[in-house]
DNA sequence: TCACAAAAGTTGCAATCGTAACCATCAAGG
DNA sequence: CCTTGATGGTTACGATTGCAACTTTTGTGA
């Protein structure tokens, strides 16, 4: 039986082994899985999305007016992904494109109120879950992930 | 021109939006994927492997002999991964498989001598790109980093 | 004004992935 | 024994992905 270490400062005792489940990039690695499993459980349970239909709604919502590049930029996704994304929410009727009037390879897209009211209900969804599992981690440990996270996105501005 | 806040901190004012950039799993994912990616372009400018390889020659590494079950528990990959990254390990002679005398359902894999050049040799580089990560990151940062993914691994056992 | 580079978005294609089905082997019970 | 269920590992197949190439449109500089 072996024990699992969890601080890989404590990890790692000799030199010519690594311990992968100490190891930090492998750590962060699981953990974002462990959670965006969890989430997307619920929202394709709930409205049969995928992820990159997940983000690119949110991103539309919360701007209102965004083109497929800017959506690409606010969630980390790439050109293609976001294209099928649009085209797949388009096909639920719940955004709309209108091409830009001085430059037409724009196009802007809105949510339907189709859209709009789904839309709600995920945000809602999503504050539930992201309730939850701060509680789960407790007020130390949820300030502790966050801290650390904004330490990663400070130093790495863009990927 | 397109803005994208970084301060995920300050946001989700009102009710009725959500966003992105200060949901947790986003964040979460986000940060997981910008520090895979950077230590996925080091191993595989250095030997052209993936990142089912990587975690496979690891684990195989850190337990000297091991079954492809038990890799998958060990490195949290899905049986059909395993499989096929111990193929692309063996066609590279980097590893050798012996059948159990006494169940012949299970392979037992050990490395190679070149496998085991490589594998010290990835360790290595596992090392120094951790310590680069952990000195970016400032002692506080990468210390509440890990005490937040210790936190998601004490309440999620088992994805 | 014309050629050329750059940008927005889409599509083709090859590689990767996950699910389910599969084969072989073993253990347990009748 | 012989069936049945479980386990270790592989394969087949459809879905998802990323990269590169492409189309269309705009800006720019000779």
């Amino acid at each position: 039986m072996m024990t699992v270490p969890q601080t890989p400062s404590e990890v790692e005792p000799d030199d010519a082994s690594l311990a992968l489940e100490g190891f930090l990039p492998y750590r962060l690695a699981r953990a974002s899985e462990i959670i965006s499993r969890q989430f997307a459980t619920l929202y394709r349970e709930r409205h049969g999305m995928t992820r990159p239909e997940w983000r690119t709604l949110a991103t539309i919502g919360q701007f209102n007016r965004i083109t497929a590049t800017e959506i690409g930029a606010h969630s980390s996704m790439h050109k293609t992904k976001v294209s099928r994304a649009i085209r797949a929410l388009e096909e639920r009727k719940w955004i709309t494109r209108q091409v830009d009037e001085t430059d037409r390879r724009i196009e802007h897209i809105e949510l339907t109120r189709d859209g709009s009211a789904n839309y709600r209900d995920l945000v809602t969804l999503a504050r539930s879950y992201e309730a939850k599992l701060m509680e789960m981690l407790g007020q130390t440990g949820a300030e502790q992930l966050m801290a650390g996270i904004s330490a990663i996105e400070k130093r790495f501005a863009a990927p």
